[in-house]
DNA sequence: AAACATACCATCCGAAACGGACTGTTAGAG
DNA sequence: CTCTAACAGTCCGTTTCGGATGGTATGTTT
C-alpha cells in the first residue's frame, strides 16, 4: 500500500546507494555520501535519516532493525526502488544545473579580486588534491560513471584554482 | 529600533544591487538578478519581495511606497545596509560553494555517457554563447567584479561542453 | 571495576527557503 | 472601447536546512 510521493534528487541518491551498495544505515550513507557523490551534491545529514524511511513507507526500500545493540535501522532498495532508480537514470531531460559560490557572489560585488584570491586558491588546491588523491586510489578505465564524474570536477576545479591564481597575480587594490 | 537579523547571502544580494543602482522596486531587483548574479546564484523571486522587507525592519534599507498609480515599494540602501555590505565584502573566509548537477547525478549513478550528453550538449552551448553575447556587448576592462565574474562562468562552461562533447564521441551503451 | 574520554550514531525542531498558483495593473493594438 | 500581452506583486503550503542535543558503544586510565 505504497503511497505516492514524489521522488527528488536526494530520493535518487538514496536508491542509487542503495542499489549500489546493497544494504546500509543511515549513518553509512552519510559516509557515502560524503566519500563521493557529497562533492557535487551537498545535502545535510538530517535528511539521510528522513529521506530513507520516507522511501520505506512509499515501498522503494525496505527498514530492517538490528535485533541487537544499537537497533539501528538498515536499509535495502525494493524492486520497485530499483525500477524508479532505473526510470530517473534513463530520463535525460536538461533540468539546469545550480552553482553558488559565495566567492563568486563577493566578486560580483566588488570585492579585492587580490585579496579574495590569496582565500580561495588555498580552498581550491586542497579540493583539487583530494580529487586527485582519489583518483589515483582508483584509477579507473575511465568509463565507469562514478569516474567520470570526478572527471568533470576535477576539470573544474583545475579551472577554478587557475583563475584564482591570476587575480592573485595583480596588485592588492 | 532594527531588529538584529542574520544576513544571508539573498541579503547581500539585495543590498549589492541596491547599492550598484541606488534604488529597485522588487521587480527591478528580480529582473537585475535574472541578468547578472543570476547566473551564479538562483532564487525564487518571492525572495525579492521578501527578503527586503526584512531588511527593512532592521534598518538596513529604506522602504518608499509610490504615491501614484501602482503603489510599488521603493527600496534604498541605508548607511547601515552599506556598512553590512562593505563589511561582507571584505570577510575572505572560504566558504564552500555548492555545485549540484542533476545530470552530473546520473552520471555517477551510471546513466548512459553517450546519450546523457547528447542532452548536456544543447543546454550547455546556449549558456556559453548567452555569456559570449553578455561579454561582447560589454567588453570591459577586464577589471570589474561583474566581468570577473563572467569569465569564471564562461570558463566553466567552456569546459563543461568540451566535457560532453568527448562523452558524445564515445559509442552508445 | 568504576570513572572517564571519545568516537559513533540518531533525532528533533524552529526557522528559512522554495516555488508555483494566483491576482491585479497598465499600456498598446486593433 | 475591448482585448491581450507584458508587467508586477502576493500568498501560502511544503520542503529543506542545519545545528543543538542527547543517547550508545568502545576503549583507557586509575
Amino acid at each position: 500500500m505504497p503511497d505516492e510521493i514524489e521522488l527528488t534528487p536526494t530520493s535518487h541518491i538514496v536508491l542509487g546507494l542503495l542499489s549500489m551498495f546493497g544494504e546500509a544505515t543511515p549513518y553509512d550513507l552519510k559516509r557515502m555520501v560524503s566519500a563521493s557523490v557529497g562533492q557535487f551534491w551537498t545535502l545535510p545529514h538530517s535528511q539521510l535519516y528522513d529521506e530513507p524511511a520516507r522511501l520505506a513507507r512509499a515501498g522503494y526500500v525496505t527498514e530492517d532493525r538490528e535485533t541487537d545493540g544499537r537497533r539501528r535501522k538498515r536499509y535495502r532498495i525494493t524492486d520497485r526502488g530499483q525500477a524508479a532508480l532505473e526510470k530517473w537514470l534513463s530520463v535525460l531531460t536538461p533540468e539546469p544545473y545550480v552553482l553558488r559560490d559565495p566567492a563568486l557572489l563577493k566578486l560580483f560585488f566588488g570585492a579585492d579580486a587580490h585579496d579574495l584570491a590569496e582565500a580561495q586558491i588555498e580552498t581550491h588546491r586542497q579540493k583539487l588534491a583530494e580529487y586527485e588523491a582519489l583518483r589515483e586510489a582508483d584509477p579507473g578505465d575511465g568509463r565507469r560513471g562514478p569516474w567520470l564524474a570526478l572527471e568533470l570536477g576535477t576539470r573544474h576545479e583545475r579551472e577554478t584554482v587557475h583563475f584564482w591564481e591570476e587575480q592573485a597575480q595583480r596588485a592588492p587594490a
